[in-house]
RNA sequence: GCCGAUGUAGCUCAGCUGGCUAGAGCAGCUGAUUUGUAAUCAGCAGGUCGUGGGUUCGAGUCCCUCCAUCGGCUCCA
């Protein structure tokens, strides 16, 4: 007999050899109709691998992400074997679950796959799926592996196999076919009743540029027709609140082809908005101490050769620009942090001065890859809400968590609830991708890491994310179709101050390095812009819209009375706009909602006679007829709930 | 940059296997209507079919180049 413990601590004796799926039969019919994998001291098993000894076992269902891994890893196998039917003299590499779904990534050789491919593929899919072929593991000598992939010619899972110890390797057959694999399936293909094979992508082999580009096939399946067809509508509705699509319905930026790829123009009221995100984040950083600077657009080219940048990037950046002096080049600025230093140069400092916060909504180039732009989440020229913090390494510590709490305000302020927090680190393996020396690195990392640990962050840690410079603190947030991007961002350097030489007076008369924290709590205001606007759907808080209440009168009768109240309106600061145009009140009505405009008034005899307005809120409808100053006070109330205090 | 897809009026889209002066709705303009909580009616105007080249008696439609956009990969100071 072997003792079982479960996830609630209870514990219970089986027969030697019983399997997963028997224990979730000994607890109910039902748990083991849905079992779709398990794990037995924390490593993931099949359901049917006969346990001999004691231990912890945790069940999985659709409802767990290990259970979805299990059932969309399995998709993958399906995947491959209908590949390998239709496309015989196709290469297989590798095909694991993902976040949502499932892909293989295929050589098809000389064939160019296309999304016409799919549909066919889909279809043989299913009626694998639907044969109910038992997913069966079995252990294989590397000399074997090495054997059957020579026959069959592939020189990917060849190279897999190099990098395995023999005994370790394992493959999963099912029906005729057999792939290299870990492990983790659900009992059988059965399970799967519904599929949509999604697109079609390159993908470099191991994920290096350099290496061959195979076809990447993408999916994902479901135990359930319906809820396949529920994520699809998902799909769809994303679709709605991309802000490409909203930014142009809602006039706030456009770009054209004339001006130049992934360069943003902003539209009167985006420029609005933005403007006003400004001024929300530099009232915060005045009271957080900090002092607004300006540094031009462009800079020296030994600005950056100094900083290390020109080195790093020069090659693939907006070229020099040459002046009619000899050898003289300028560069557009790609960054805003060495004319920061220079500033700092500008002057000897004292321990206390410390700390100095220098901010500025700088603009900066970059040539970023033509097939990595995307709306205004990548672009080529873009907005940082960027400032740089020189402080003592006394200071760090403290700095760095004042600097977490604005980004926390910031983020709290306009609604984001759902971020991750990631500390990118050095990548360990490549130590000549950064400058600086280890020590230094091992201090910024260490900062970072308290500090995050200090306020409680639920953090990630990556390697090889980090700057060329030092590490950082990233803020994560979704957008509508579920990609991942970096919002705000906190940086400690150890490095730009020792390159530029930046020192200040310690209290024992000798000079010190000052320690630099980059960070920038929206990132860029044109991600920020687009990440707010899929967040929202368009529905700003009502303190950051562009046009806060529209006007709309009946007839033109009313249009005396309409400008009255656009006025009086205006002089309480309310962003009213009056539309007095010949339509029906339906039409306009229905503009205004569509316009996403938080509020509107509507006025015709009646508020003419009384001297009051009806107000219709957006999405809401009719609240009733109000005064004037009601109105202004209410608008005043929601304005003020839907923003968050700073407190430093 | 790489793989795949797409590109028709300001916007959203139709245009089948190449065949008369390229269509619709919304927006715009003109006129009528003076309207009560999501589209009043009529008329008018608007397009070198992304660009350049080619095949053809004939190209929005087929082929190639380039440009831009979309989905990924790579990259992201």
């Amino acid at each position: 007999m072997i003792e079982i413990s479960f996830p609630d601590k209870s514990k219970r004796s089986f027969k030697k050899g019983t399997t997963p799926f028997e224990i979730a039969q000994s607890i109910s019919e039902g748990l083991a109709r849905n079992v779709l994998s398990s794990s037995f001291n924390e490593n993931i098993i099949e359901v049917s691998t006969p346990l001999e000894k004691n231990g912890d076992i945790k069940l999985f269902t659709w409802k767990d992400p290990e259970g979805k891994a299990a059932f969309w890893h399995s998709s993958a196998h399906i995947l491959a074997q209908s590949i390998l039917s239709l496309y015989p003299k196709a290469k297989l590499t590798i095909g694991p679950s993902i976040e949502n779904g499932f892909y293989y990534d295929v050589d098809f050789g000389d064939y160019s796959f296309t999304e016409k491919d799919l549909i066919p593929l889909e279809k043989q899919f299913l009626s694998y799926a639907r044969e109910k072929f038992e997913f069966k593991m079995r252990m294989c000598s590397k000399s074997d592996a090495v054997k059957y992939y020579k026959k069959e010619k592939n020189p990917f899972k060849l190279e897999l196999i190099e990098n395995l110890k023999d005994g370790e390797i394992s493959f999963c057959d099912h029906a005729d076919f057999t792939d290299l694999c870990k492990g983790g399936h659900i009992p059988n293909t059965g399970y799967i009743k519904a599929v949509k094979l999604l697109n079609v992508a390159g993908a470099y082999w191991r994920g290096d540029e350099s290496k061959k580009q195979l076809t990447r096939i993408y999916g994902i399946s479901f135990p359930k027709q319906k809820e396949l067809s529920e994520y699809l509508t998902l799909l769809e509705e994303a679709k709605k609140r991309d802000h490409r699509k909203l930014g142009k319905e809602l006039e706030l930026f456009t770009f054209s082809k004339k001006v130049g790829q992934g360069l943003p123009l902003w539209l009167p009221k985006g420029a609005d908005l933005r403007e006003r995100l400004e001024n929300f984040l530099k009232n915060a950083q005045t009271l957080a101490g900090y002092e607004q600077v300006i540094s031009p657009h462009i800079g020296n080219k030994e600005l950056y050769v100094t900083s290390g940048h020109y080195e790093k990037y020069g090659a693939d950046s907006f070229q020099p620009i040459k002046t009619p002096a000899d050898g003289e080049e300028f560069l557009l600025k790609p960054m805003n942090c060495p004319h920061h230093c220079e500033i700092y140069k500008t002057k000897p400092w004292s321990y206390r001065d410390l700390p100095k916060r220098y901010a500025e909504f700088g603009t900066v180039y970059r040539y970023e890859q033509s097939g990595e732009l995307h709306g205004l989440t990548r672009v080529r020229g873009f907005t940082q809400d960027d400032a740089h913090i020189f402080c003592t390494s006394e200071q760090l510590n403290e700095e760095f968590k004042k600097v977490i709490d604005l980004v926390l305000y910031v983020f709290k302020s306009l609604g984001f609830k759902d971020f991750t927090t990631q500390v990118s680190l050095r990548d360990p393996e490549n130590p000549e991708k950064y400058i600086g020396s280890v020590k230094n690195w091992e201090m910024a990392e260490n900062a970072i890491i308290s500090a995050a640990i200090e306020k409680k962050l639920n953090y990630n840690i990556e390697k090889g994310e980090a700057a060329f410079y030092g590490p950082k603190l990233d803020f994560m947030v979704k957008d509508a179709l579920g990609r991942r991007w970096q919002l705000g961002t906190i940086q400690v350097d150890y490095n730009l101050p020792e390159r530029f030489d930046l020192t200040y007076k310690g209290s024992d008369n000798n000079l010190h390095r000052p320690v630099m924290i980059h960070r920038a709590p929206f990132g860029s205001m044109e991600r920020f812009v687009a990440i707010l606007l899929e967040h929202t759907a368009g529905n700003f808080p009502i303190w950051l819209s562009p046009i806060q209440i529209n006007i709309l009168c009946v007839s033109e009768k009313h249009k005396n009375y309409a400008q009255k109240v656009s006025k009086f309106l205006e002089n309480h600061e309310i962003r009213a706009l009056l539309d007095d145009r010949n339509e029906t009140i339906g039409k306009k009505i229905r503009e205004s909602e569509i316009s996403k405009t938080p509020f509107m008034i509507i006025l015709g005899e009646k508020e003419v006679q009384s001297q009051t307005v009806s107000l219709r809120k957006h999405q809401k409808g009719d609240i009733g007829s109000f005064d004037l100053r009601s109105v202004v006070k209410l608008i005043n109330r929601e304005i003020k709930e839907s923003k968050a205090t700073f407190k430093v």
